[in-house]
DNA sequence: GTCTATAGTTCGATAGAC
DNA sequence: GTCTATCGAACTATAGAC
C-alpha cells in the first residue's frame, strides 16, 4: 500500500469520526454524547477514536473551528463593501440565515456548544465571532451614518440581527415549511424593517 | 416539632436542590450535570436529591414547567386583546424579552434543556409553548388584518419576533451593558420595525 | 429527613495484540 | 490503523442506619 493510499484511509476515518461526533453533538448535546456513540456512528471501535483525535474535546474544537470559518467566509463572500448599506445587510444577513438553516447541524454545534471548550479553544472560537459581529456593526454603522437606517442602539441592533439569524439553528427542521433559502430571503427582508431602512436597494 | 413545620423544613430543602439543579443545568447544561453537583450545591448529601425529587429529570422538569408557565402569566398579563395590535406587540415583546434577561437563568433551562426531557414531560412543555406562539401569532394577524403590519409571511414573523426574545436567553451577563428593562424597551421597537408597523401607538 | 455506603452502570481514555 | 480488553473515575439511584 503506498504512503498516500494509507493517508487517504486515515484521512476518511478522521472524517467518518467527525461526521459522526457533528450529528452525535447536535442531537443530544456534547455531554449527552459518549465516545462510543461516536465510534459506532463512525462503524468503529470505541479505542479508534483516539488514533484520529486527541480527545473528545478535540473533537468539539475541530467542528466548531470549521463551523465558523464557514460561516465567516459565508458572510465576507455575501458582503461588497463598495455596495451600500442596504444592499450589505441584506446579502449578509440572506447568507448567514441561511447557512443557519442549511447548516442547522453544524450551526446547532457551533452556537449552543461553546461552553463545553477548554478555555484555548473557547478563546479561538471568540476570536472568529468577533470579526463576525463586527462586519455586521460596520453595516449597521454604515448605514446610521448615511441616514439610511434608523435604531436607538447600533450595538443592540446588531446582536438583534444576528440573533435572528442564530436562533433559526434552534428551531428548524428538514420537514420545515420553508427552505433555506426562502427563510434567508425573508428574514432579510424583515433585517432591513428592524433597522428601519428607508433607502431602497438599488 | 409539629406537622406544619416539619413540611416548611421539607418544601425548603426542595426548594434549596431546585434552586441548585437550576444554577448547575443553565451553567453546564442537564447532562453536564450531576446529581452530586446539585446535592452539593443544595449543601446536601447525593442521596437528598431523591427524597424531595423522583429522578435528575424530574428536576428538569419541574423548572421547565415553572419557567414556561412564569413567562406565560407575564405574556397574558402584558397582552390587552382590546388595544391596537401595535400596542399590543409593543407590550408583549418588551415583557417577553425583558423576562429572558431577567430570568436567564431559567430560561436558558426552558429553553436549551428540551431535548433532555422525557416525551411526555416534553409534550406538556409544548403545550405551553404553543399557546404562547398562538397569541403572539393572533397579534401579527390582527395587525396584518388591519392594516398595522406589513409581512410576507405571519407565521415567519412570528418566530422572528420570539427568537429575538428567546436569543436573549444565550447572550446575556449581568455585568453586561444594559439592564433588562432597557433590552425589552430597545428590542419592542425593534420588533415594530420587524413587521413594518406604519400606525403609532395611539 | 438526613446521612453513609454502595450497587450497578457508563464514562473518557489507554494498553497491548495483530 | 484497528481491534479486544480494561483501567479508574464518575454516573444515577437505592439500601439501610439513625
Amino acid at each position: 500500500m503506498s504512503e498516500a493510499a494509507s493517508q487517504g484511509r486515515g484521512a476518511a476515518a478522521r472524517a467518518r469520526l467527525l461526521e459522526a461526533a457533528l450529528y452525535a453533538f447536535a442531537t443530544r448535546g456534547f455531554h449527552g454524547t459518549g465516545t462510543r456513540d461516536i465510534a459506532q456512528g463512525a462503524g468503529m471501535s470505541p479505542a479508534a477514536v483516539y488514533v484520529h483525535h486527541r480527545s473528545k474535546e478535540d473533537l468539539l474544537f475541530a467542528l466548531s473551528e470549521a463551523a465558523h470559518q464557514d460561516v465567516q467566509v459565508v458572510v465576507i463572500a455575501a458582503d461588497d463593501p463598495g455596495a451600500t448599506p442596504a444592499v450589505r445587510l441584506r446579502a449578509v444577513v440572506r447568507e448567514y440565515t441561511a447557512w443557519h438553516a442549511r447548516r442547522h447541524t453544524h450551526a446547532r454545534v457551533a452556537q449552543y456548544e461553546m461552553e463545553a471548550l477548554s478555555a484555548d479553544h473557547r478563546a479561538e472560537i471568540v476570536r472568529i465571532r468577533r470579526a463576525i459581529d463586527d462586519r455586521v456593526r460596520g453595516i449597521i454603522d454604515a448605514g446610521v451614518a448615511d441616514g439610511s437606517f434608523a435604531v436607538d442602539s447600533t450595538r443592540l441592533a446588531t446582536v438583534a440581527v444576528l440573533s435572528l439569524g442564530i436562533d433559526v439553528a434552534r428551531w428548524y427542521r428538514d420537514d420545515g415549511t420553508w427552505s433555506p433559502d426562502e427563510i434567508g430571503e425573508h428574514y432579510s427582508q424583515l433585517a432591513l424593517g428592524l433597522v428601519r431602512c428607508t433607502r431602497d436597494l438599488t
